[in-house]
DNA sequence: CAATAGATCATCT
DNA sequence: GATGATCTATTGC
């Protein structure tokens, strides 16, 4: 029987109160943030808002489906999606329930578990490629489909405040990898940071 | 270093 | 049948 360990990182789990706020705050705060699931955490250095209907790059564009009905549910739930047949993406609800928005998780900081994330990843050579994109993030830490509609703000799957808040500058760029709203200024991350994606991107940061 | 092709499948047309 | 909120290997300069 394994006591569970508190990571020395990582307090208290981020109220729902967080989540349940226009889509672009919850996103540019979760920034810093520590994800945690299982053995595994990582702090969130990269993300991306997707917000209502009138943001045609959102699946939640598509209207309500049994595929995209978690988004307009209660904030602080993951939806967790897979793409191009290999890779799932994590995303954590925003917005009061009846109104869609979520934020995708795109890069974290590795925090514990880096061995088991390597094991998961043995294709990552540096700690770097372990975390850095939204398919190589939850694959490093177990994160599935299983885990569409889970609420993280109690249970397997949950983002704490971190235990020593630390300064940073934020970047603001454009979405990656979509095809419509292709300007709309909705990607934060960390400025300096080395986990964060790779982006060839003109004067970015 | 830049560009491109291939893998692989749920969802939509 | 086509597309997509991706990642990796390979080719080419």
């Amino acid at each position: 029987m394994a006591r569970p360990k508190r990571l020395s990182i990582a307090s208290e789990i981020l109220p729902r109160s967080f989540y349940e706020r226009p889509t672009e705050t919850v996103a540019r705060d979760l920034l810093g943030k520590i994800l945690v699931h299982g053995e595994t955490a990582g702090r969130i250095v990269e993300v991306e808002a997707y917000l209502g209907p009138n943001d045609l790059a959102a699946h939640a564009a598509r209207g309500f489906t049994p595929s995209t009905q978690v988004i307009f549910g209660p904030p602080g739930r993951a939806y967790v999606y897979l793409i191009y047949g290999m890779y799932e993406c994590l995303n954590l609800i925003a917005e009061p329930t009846g109104v869609a928005g979520c934020v995708l998780i795109r890069a974290l900081e590795p925090v514990a578990g880096v061995p088991l994330m390597q094991e998961r990843r043995p294709i990552a050579k540096t700690v770097e490629q372990l975390t850095s994109g939204p398919g190589k993030l939850t694959r490093a830490l177990g994160i599935t489909r299983k885990l569409n509609g889970v609420d993280v703000t109690r249970g397997v799957l949950t983002v704490h405040q971190p235990e020593r808040e630390e300064k940073f500058a934020i970047g603001v760029t454009p979405r990656i990898g979509i095809t419509k709203c292709v300007d709309w200024p909705l990607r934060f991350f960390i400025r300096e940071n080395r986990f964060v994606s790779k982006v060839r991107l003109p004067g970015g940061g």
